[in-house]
RNA sequence: GGGCCGGUAGAUCAGCGGUAGAUCGCUUGCUUCGCAAGCAAGAGGGCUCGGGUUCAAAUCCCGACCGGUCCA
C-alpha cells in the first residue's frame, strides 16, 4: 500500500500519526502519540472486559438504532435500508449472505443498477458458517451477525463521499455517540480483496478489538490490468465504492464489557437456557480469560488454549481436572445453542429446507449440532420453545415466524437425527475388528452414515468399554480424500453485434413476418427481427421455416447472443435476403400455454402448501412439462387432487396474466425476491410477469393473455429428485387431454378385455396377480415333489447312482441341487443328450473318453471338483452308460 | 454437481453362488383371578425392478428406481 493512501486532513486536523506496529509491522493511525501497537488483539490483548469504553451498556436493538439514527440526521443524509434476506436470492454463486455488499453484487457493484438509495445505510443481518467449530469456544465467533454498513457510490460524475468522510463518520460514531475516548480508536492499514474487487482498507480497533472494517473498493480483476495484489491483476473502475461493515455484536460487547461476546447479546436466552438445564456455569474470570487468550491464538488451537489457561489456573489454585472440562463443555454447548438457534430463526425466515444439499445442508448442521447441544447442556425443554423464545428476543429481524413450517421441520430432523445415534451401535460395530476401529473406517462411518466423531467415540466407547482417539484434524483429512475437480467453461461462441428486434413479446399470436437477413454463415443467420422465440427460461425455442427467393429452409434451433438472435438452419440464406418467417404456431401456442400453467401451478401450490415453496427448476416442453419446488414431503395423490382444482378454479375464474417492464429497485420493492425464482436478468430493468391475484415472477417468455386459455392442468407424475425438492411432471391445454386420452384408452382397453366394469379393473387386475403367485408356487411345489420322488429312485451302478431324465430346465436344477445336499456320485442324462455328473471327479475322464470311444462326440461345459456337465450330439442310452460306467469304476 | 453406503418378513438386521434366517412384533394354546412375563406352536417373504454371467443368483457384473450420507 502507498505510503500516502490514508494521509487524510481528517488524521492531520485530529492529530493523528502514522506509525509502524511493534509487533506486527503494520501501519496504523493514533491520536495517542504512545500506543506502539496496532490494536488487533494478536498484537494487544482486550482491555475491554470489565472495563468498556463505551458511556453505557447497549442492547442490539439499541446499538442498531444508534447507528441507523446517527447515519439518518440531516448533515449525513444517509438513506435507510431495510435490510435483506440471508438467502441471495438475487445471485446464484453464494449460499448465503455473507456482508452486506452482497446485497449490491453484482448488479450496483458492476454499475448496471443504480443503488436504491446513495449514500445508504442499513443493518444486514449475515451468516457465516465457516468457523462452526469454533463457535461457543473462542468467547467471540458466531454463525450469524449483523452487520452495520454506511455505504456511498461514487460514479465518475457523481462525487458522494471517499476515505475522508468516512473515516470521519466513522470517528465521530464512536467518539459522539458511543462516548469513546478518540485516543483509544485505532485505524490500521490494510489491503482488500474479494469476490472480483479490490482497494485499501483500515481496520477500526478498541482496546484490541476490531468493530469495524472500512474498504475502498476502487479496483477491479482485469488480466491485463496493471496493478498486481496477490498474483492477481486488477484495474481501476469508474464505480468506487465505500463499503463499511461494523460489527453489530462487536459493539455490544464491547459496551457491555462481559467475559465473552454471548453475555452481551443474548442475556435472556443464555439466562432461559441456564435455568432449564444443567448447565452450572463458570467463574467468569476463567470465561474471561479464555477469550483473552483466544483472540490470541491465532489460528485458533483447543491444544494450546488448554495449556496456556493451566498456568492461570494453577496460579489462582483452580482445578483444570474432568469436572472443569466438563463445565466447560456444558457451558459452550450453551453458547453455542443460543448462536445456532438465532441463526435457525434467520434461515428459517427465508424458508430454508433442511436437506443434504447447498443452504439446506448447512441448516441440516445448525439443527443436528444444537441437538446435541440440547443433550449436552441437558436442556429440560423442547427444541420449539427456545425457538419461540429466541423469536421473542429477535423479533427485529425475523420476517417470517411461520411456527407450523418450522415445527414440521424439526420433528422430521428430530426423527432422522434419531434414527442415526440409533442405528449408530450396530454400524460402528460392523467396522471394529479385534477390538479396534481403523481410521480409515471411522472415516467412512462419518461420509457414508453421517456419525460424527463423537457419536464414533461414544459408541465405541459402549461397545468396547475402551475410548478411542480420532486425530485433531479428522474433519481435514475427510476433506483431503475428496479430489477437486475442474470446473468446465461453457464456450461462447463469438458473432457479429447485430440487433435483432423481439416481434413476440409485443405481439405473442404473430406467426408470420418479414425480415433481412444482415448476417449470413455455415447454415445460420441472424435477422433485423424476428417472431421465433429464442430457447430461454425453460421455454426451447420455436421451430418452423424461412421463404427466401422462393425456397423453403426449416429452421431447426434459434438462440440468442447478446442482443442478436441466431437462426440455424437446414439451409443457407445468402446475407442482405429479404426473408418471410412462418413459425410452428400450435407448438408455440402449446409452449405458451405450459409457460403459463408453471406460473399458475407455482402460484396455486405456495397457496397450497404455504410460503416455503419456491421454484427451483423449470422445462417446459410440448407433450409434457414440469417444474421443481422446494417442499419437505413427498406430494401425495390427494395433494395433486387439491391442487389439480385449485388450478382448475383460478382457470375459470379466467384471470388476467399481464406483462410489465420494471426498473430494477422498484420491483424488488413492489414484488420481493420471489422475481428471480426463475433466475437472474442481466439487464437493468426485469420484465415481470403476473398473474392476476396468483403469482408475478420476472420472466423472459410468452404468455397467454388469460388463465382461461389454459384449458386444464393434470398434473402426471411427482417425485423427489434431491431431498427438500419436489419434481412435479405436468400437462396443460392439448396435452393435458391428449394423456388424459392415452390413460382413458388403456384403461378402456384393459377393461374391455377383463370384461369387468371400469372401477374394477384395478382390483381385478391385483387378484390376477395374486392369483398367478399363487400358480407359481403351487408349480414349485408340485415341482419339488416330483424332483424328490426321481431322487429317491435312483438307478445304482456300484456305488454311482444313475438318473434317466427327462426334466426341464427348473426341474434338472432342483434335482442337481437335491444331489448335492445328499453328497453323493451321481450321473444323471436328461433328454438323452445332457449328461451331468456331480461328484464323479476321479472318474471323469474315463467316462469321457469312453463316451467318444462309442462314437459319441460331446462337448463339455462345465468341469470343477462338483460338477460335470456336457451335451452329447446324439442320444446317450441308459445301456450304454451302464456299460461304460462298469468299465470306468472297475 | 461429485463421492461413498444401502434396499431381504410389519420393524431392526444377518446371509453374500447350491432348499430364505434371527430378534422384536403378530396369531393361537398352556400358565395366571387378571395383567406383565414365561413356555409351546403357528402365520407372515419369492430377497426394489430390468438385463447379463452360471447347470444354479438374494448373493457376481451392468443399468434403472428409491433411500441414506459426506463434500463442493
Amino acid at each position: 500500500m502507498a505510503e500516502g493512501e490514508f494521509d487524510l486532513d481528517f488524521f492531520r486536523d485530529n492529530k493523528f500519526i502514522r506509525k509502524q506496529c511493534s509487533v506486527c509491522s503494520s501501519y496504523f493511525w493514533t491520536s495517542d502519540p504512545g500506543k506502539t501497537t496496532c490494536g488487533d488483539p494478536a498484537c494487544e490483548s482486550y482491555s475491554f472486559i470489565w472495563n468498556s469504553p463505551v458511556k453505557r451498556r447497549y442492547t442490539l436493538d439499541e446499538m442498531r438504532d444508534e447507528f441507523l439514527n446517527f447515519f439518518r440526521d440531516s448533515s449525513m443524509k444517509h438513506k435507510i435500508l431495510d435490510f435483506y434476506p440471508v438467502v441471495p436470492r438475487w445471485r446464484e454463486d453464494v449460499l448465503l449472505v455473507n456482508a452486506s455488499i452482497y446485497d449490491f453484487q453484482p448488479q450496483v457493484t458492476s454499475g448496471m443498477v443504480p443503488p436504491p438509495g446513495n449514500p445508504i445505510a442499513m443493518s444486514q443481518p449475515s451468516i457465516r458458517m465457516l468457523d462452526l467449530d469454533l463457535v461457543g469456544k473462542t468467547g467471540r465467533h458466531l454463525t450469524s451477525f449483523e452487520m452495520l454498513c454506511h455505504d456511498a457510490f461514487n460514479y465518475e460524475d457523481k462525487y458522494v463521499y471517499w476515505k475522508n468522510e468516512t473515516v470521519e463518520y466513522s470517528y465521530r460514531f464512536l467518539t459522539d455517540r458511543l462516548g469513546i475516548d478518540g485516543r483509544i480508536i485505532t485505524y490500521k492499514e490494510k489491503p482488500w480483496f474479494g469476490g472480483g474487487n479490490a482497494g485499501n482498507a483500515v481496520e477500526v480497533f478498541v482496546r484490541g478489538l476490531e468493530v469495524a472494517t472500512l474498504v475502498f473498493m476502487d479496483l477491479k480483476e482485469d488480466p491485463e490490468g496493471d496493478i498486481d495484489i496477490e498474483r492477481t491483476k486488477y484495474s481501476p473502475m469508474p464505480l468506487r465504492i465505500v463499503d463499511t461493515g461494523y460489527g453489530l455484536e462487536r459493539l455490544v460487547w464491547l459496551s457491555a464489557g462481559t467475559p465473552t461476546v454471548y453475555e452481551s447479546i443474548f442475556p435472556e436466552t443464555i439466562n432461559y437456557i441456564m435455568v432449564n438445564s444443567s448447565v452450572g456455569g463458570i467463574d467468569d474470570k476463567i470465561i474471561q480469560k479464555i477469550s483473552e487468550l483466544s483472540a490470541e491464538i491465532d489460528p485458533y488451537r483447543e491444544s494450546v488454549l488448554l495449556k496456556q489457561l493451566r498456568p492461570y489456573m494453577e496460579e489462582n489454585n483452580l482445578q483444570m481436572g474432568g469436572d472443569f472440562l466438563q463445565r466447560l463443555k456444558k457451558i459452550r454447548a450453551l453458547y453455542s445453542l443460543a448462536d445456532h438457534t438465532k441463526t435457525l430463526l434467520l434461515m428459517f425466515s427465508d424458508y430454508v429446507i433442511p436437506s443434504n444439499v447447498k443452504v439446506g445442508y448447512l441448516a441440516r448442521t445448525l439443527i443436528r449440532r444444537s441437538m446435541k447441544f440440547i443433550e449436552d447442556t441437558g436442556f429440560k425443554k423442547d427444541f420449539m420453545e427456545l425457538m419461540d423464545f429466541q423469536y421473542n428476543v429477535f423479533s427485529k429481524i425475523i420476517k417470517n415466524y411461520d411456527r407450523e413450517f418450522i415445527s414440521d421441520i424439526l420433528s422430521i430432523e428430530k426423527e432422522k437425527y434419531g434414527e442415526i445415534t440409533r442405528s449408530a451401535e450396530t454400524k460402528v460395530r460392523k467396522y471394529i475388528k479385534s477390538g479396534k476401529l481403523a481410521l480409515e473406517d471411522a472415516i467412512t462411518l462419518y461420509e457414508s452414515e453421517g456419525i460424527n466423531e463423537e457419536l464414533i467415540k461414544d459408541t465405541y466407547r459402549k461397545i468396547t468399554g475402551n475410548d478411542m482417539e480420532l486425530p485433531d484434524n479428522f474433519q481435514e483429512i475427510v476433506i483431503a480424500g475428496h479430489e477437486k475437480k475442474n470446473v468446465k467453461k461453457k464456450r461462447h461462441e463469438q458473432y457479429p453485434p447485430v440487433n435483432t428486434r423481439p416481434l413476440y413479446y409485443d405481439n405473442t399470436e404473430i406467426s408470420e413476418f418479414t425480415a433481412i437477413a444482415l448476417y449470413s454463415e455455415d447454415k445460420r443467420i441472424i435477422p433485423n427481427q424476428t417472431a421465433f422465440y429464442p430457447e430461454g427460461g425453460g421455454q426451447p425455442c420455436d421451430l418452423g421455416y424461412f421463404i427466401a427467393n422462393g425456397k423453403r429452409v426449416n429452421v431447426t434451433d434459434v438462440q440468442k447472443y447478446g442482443n442478436s438472435i441466431v437462426h440455424f438452419l437446414d439451409g443457407n440464406i445468402p446475407v442482405n435476403s429479404r426473408i418471410k418467417g412462418v413459425i410452428d404456431y400450435a407448438r408455440r401456442r402449446q409452449l405458451m400455454i405450459h409457460h403459463s400453467a408453471t406460473h399458475l401451478l407455482l402460484g396455486i401450490m405456495r397457496k397450497y402448501f404455504g410460503e416455503h415453496i419456491w421454484q427451483s427448476g423449470v422445462k417446459k416442453d410440448i407433450d409434457e412439462s414440469r417444474i421443481d419446488v422446494t417442499h419437505y414431503r413427498k406430494i401425495t395423490l390427494e395433494d395433486i387432487r387439491n391442487i389439480e382444482d385449485m388450478c382448475l378454479e383460478a382457470i375459470e375464474q379466467n384471470r388476467k396474466i399481464t406483462v410489465a417492464n420494471v426498473s430494477w429497485n422498484p420491483a424488488i420493492e413492489k414484488y420481493g425476491f420471489r422475481l428471480f425464482e426463475g433466475g437472474v436478468p442481466v439487464s437493468s430493468k426485469i420484465r415481470v410477469v403476473t398473474i392476476d391475484g396468483i403469482d408475478s415472477e420476472g420472466c423472459g417468455g410468452t404468455h397467454l393473455k388469460n388463465t382461461g386459455e389454459i384449458g386444464f392442468i393434470k398434473i402426471i407424475k411427482t417425485e423427489t429428485i434431491q431431498e427438500g425438492i419436489q419434481r412435479i411432471i405436468f400437462a396443460a391445454g392439448p396435452a393435458a387431454l391428449r394423456y388424459v386420452q392415452i390413460l382413458h384408452d388403456t384403461v378402456v382397453k384393459e377393461q374391455e378385455y377383463m370384461k369387468v366394469d371400469l372401477r374394477d379393473v384395478y382390483t381385478h387386475s391385483m387378484e390376477i396377480f395374486h392369483e398367478n403367485l399363487e400358480n407359481i408356487k403351487l408349480i414349485d411345489r408340485y415341482r419339488k415333489e416330483k424332483v424328490e420322488g426321481i431322487i429317491n429312485n435312483p438307478v445304482m451302478q456300484g456305488n454311482i447312482r444313475l438318473y434317466i431324465t427327462d426334466l426341464d430346465r427348473d426341474e434338472l436344477n432342483l434335482l442337481i441341487q437335491g444331489i448335492f445336499r445328499k453328497n453323493v456320485q451321481c450321473i444323471v442324462i436328461n433328454h438323452g443328450n445332457e449328461i451331468t455328473g456331480i461328484g464323479i471327479e476321479p472318474v471323469v475322464n474315463k467316462i469321457s473318453s469312453s463316451i467318444l470311444d462309442h462314437g459319441i462326440h460331446i462337448q463339455e461345459k462345465t468341469r470343477n471338483k462338483k460338477l460335470f456337465s456336457a451335451i452329447s450330439d446324439s442320444g446317450i442310452s441308459e445301456k450304454l452308460i451302464k456299460e461304460i460306467l462298469v468299465d470306468a469304476i472297475i
